[in-house]
DNA sequence: GAAACCC
DNA sequence: GGGTTTCAACGCGGG
DNA sequence: CCCGCG
């Protein structure tokens, strides 16, 4: 037998592609094997890519489906081709990790043959770890509480942060949540970061009495919307926009226009329909850049600023 | 999914 | 050779 | 101090 051609890149080969990643869910999209997991990276990389280039990486892998043993993943696994870079962290006092990055379709082709589904990269770049560039809100709903009532308190930040000249961008989670992402100029460390997202629920908690929470505790959330200000902290993370949600249905984290949010029910946006979206309505994110490099301090003037009437 | 580990 | 194990883990809020 | 949490 001929050696396979170097052409050929043998880190392209997806090995059993028929394999169900999200068997078939009564009333949701799908089913959904390796290949459409594949497929579905290739069309959103460009858009994909923009969010996972130069940030260190951690995944979630399921390689049996997603009702199958999954584990997480934050070190570049032993035999990972050579051409994958990585980002060697050894905190002081903590154990040393070395972070895969992902930056190119064949790096998204990888991940797919992986059996990675879910993305969750860093909120600062592998080239300075230490200062976030973006902050991530994360709105988690207890039940009752539901995805109408995350829209909402998402809404009222906008509102609020707007005060201080802030833009704010938003995304479905891809389950009952909202991520908000506020980009900021990568001057302020972690801490900070989670001091300021933290002043932030506090005043939302002021401004819609009895609907968000700041509790850790899952048993005293009740029925509010969690406003998990900790995600900000080194080392943790949210899914990335258009990652993949190892959720029935196969749901996307879904970035969309503030006009659109909450339009639709989360699981509108999965691995069929956003790469049909992003086609005809473009990238609600595209303009984040560009928006980008707010200043953090202006999060607490829109909190001292005084409270608009309730939304 | 793939390697390291163990008998 | 083949079955099994590993693949994150800590800082912190709050009682 | 211990537990829960993500
Ligand atoms: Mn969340
Ligand atoms: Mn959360």
């Amino acid at each position: 037998m001929t050696p396979a051609s170097p052409t050929l890149s043998a880190t392209a080969r997806l090995t059993h592609p028929e394999r169900p990643l999200w068997p078939a869910a009564a009333g949701l999209a799908g089913p959904f094997t390796k290949r459409d997991l594949a497929n579905y990276l290739e069309v959103v990389a460009p858009w994909l890519l923009l969010h996972l280039r130069g940030r260190p990486l951690v995944l979630t892998r399921y390689p049996r489906g997603i009702t199958g043993p999954s584990f997480y993943q934050k070190n570049v696994p032993p035999g990972a081709p050579g051409w994958l870079a990585s980002f060697p962290d050894r905190p002081v006092g903590g154990r040393a990790v070395d972070y895969p990055i992902v930056g190119d379709a064949r790096g998204l082709a990888w991940l797919a043959q992986q059996a990675a589904i879910e993305f969750h990269p860093w909120s600062a770049r592998a080239l300075d770890p230490e200062r976030p560039d973006r902050a991530m809100i994360d709105l988690d709903p207890e039940p009752p509480a539901g995805f109408a009532d995350a829209c909402a308190v998402a809404r009222a930040a906008r509102q609020l942060l707007s005060l201080g000249g802030l833009r704010l961008w938003c995304k479905t989670s891809g389950a009952t949540g909202v991520h908000l992402c506020l980009p900021i100029r990568p001057a302020w460390p972690h801490r900070d970061v989670v001091a300021v997202v933290r002043a932030l629920g506090l005043r939302l908690a002021e401004w819609l009495p009895g609907r968000v929470t700041l509790e850790r505790a899952v048993a005293r959330r009740s029925g509010r919307v969690y406003v998990d200000y900790l995600q900000n902290r080194r080392g943790q993370t949210v899914c990335a926009p258009y990652s993949p949600r190892a959720l029935p249905g196969a749901p996307v984290s879904m970035p969309l226009a503030w006009e659109d949010l909450g339009g639709d029910p989360p699981v509108r946006w999965h691995l069929l329909s956003v790469p049909e979206r992003l086609r005809r309505r473009g990238d609600a994110w595209a303009d984040l850049a560009e928006g980008g490099r707010q200043d953090l301090r202006q999060v607490i003037r829109a909190c001292a600023a005084p409270l608009p009437d309730t939304p």
